[in-house]
DNA sequence: AGCAGATGCTAGCACTGCTAGACATCCGAG
DNA sequence: CTCGGATGTCTAGCAGTGCTAGCATCTGCT
């Protein structure tokens, strides 16, 4: 898993072939398939990896802000952050198929947790008579758009910030 | 490319193999290659096809709606219906490769038209003071994620609806 | 009539994910 | 102290991928 994850964030996805990961960890092909049903396995064990790690940082980004306004503007920043960091990961969770079940009674704990992690600090900004969930899965959609289309050079980088601003200008209710 | 197009409708990207495309239309692999440098520029080709689609689909849902809360929802639902619609499309205009430019001066015109659909209708509620591009984009990337999220299965499709009406109701301002 | 260019094909390369079957090695029962 | 079975690993290979080199054929001009 980590091999996978550092061939994929230094050369991409597809870089990480089969091949090519057996040949990093020392094994022959088949190794793998000993361990995992197949690459889609390989991307779902990266993307829960990264899941766990992106709660914590979204967490940790929004316990030291004071006030619920600077707590979202914290939690974006840490979102789109993570995303631009960890661009493989990012892929894995959300880009690519890892096989994984979403917005079900059986997704793993790791990606309900980071779900778990955005709501925690949204609830309170989203406004009387708005559904929690509903004002958080929104939020969470601009963001990824944000994170994607960045990234895909669909946007252009240099008013990320401003982006990021205007957005919580806008969704939060304070 | 409208067997490429049709090909990846019906069973999605990973069907529209060279070989595939190329018996379908009843010739053999090389000939594609004398036509397109590759599988990229095909995708290309059928994002471009999608672009115009797009901003005609786009411009005609805000010429049939009055005043500007109206006109921002019904384009928001059509950007969201095209993309639920047309799911291979979606996917080469901004999930795959298609060896296109963006956010330069060398965008082809036809993606630089959709992102002008846009901006016709969002500029009358990006708000004093706010650069109406800048808002564009915010608006677009918050579309994408809700279009790209769901049809993933990230999102649950029951609310669509809700989750429309909140972004407009929060995003512009009227 | 003969040539040139356009147009198409067959065959094949290097790669992909994945698997069957053989081979070693080790551990515990008799 | 032997030996059967479990365990772990490997080599070799399959079917499929994007893409290309090189050869055939057909068409239209001189």
């Amino acid at each position: 898993m980590a091999t996978a994850r550092e061939l994929a964030e230094q050369h991409g996805w597809d870089a990480v072939t089969t091949r090519q990961l057996a040949e990093r960890i020392e094994y022959s092909q088949p190794v793998l398939y000993s361990h995992f049903r197949g690459k889609r396995e390989i991307i779902g064990a990266v993307a829960l990896d990264g899941a766990t790690e992106m709660a914590a940082a979204l967490r940790a980004a929004t316990a030291a802000a004071a006030g619920p306004r600077a707590r979202v503007t914290a939690l974006a920043r840490a979102y789109l952050d993570f995303a631009a960091r960890n661009p493989a990961v990012y892929d894995a969770m959300f880009q690519l198929d890892g096989g994984l079940a979403f917005a079900h009674e059986d997704t793993p704990p790791p990606l309900k947790d980071a779900f778990a992690a955005l709501l925690e600090t949204l609830a309170e900004v989203a406004g009387d008579g708005v559904h929690p969930g509903l004002f958080t899965e929104l939020f969470w959609a601009a963001l990824h758009g944000l994170a994607t289309l960045t990234r895909a050079g669909r946007l252009p980088p240099e008013y990320a910030e401003h982006r990021v601003e205007l957005l919580v200008d806008r969704l939060a209710v304070l």
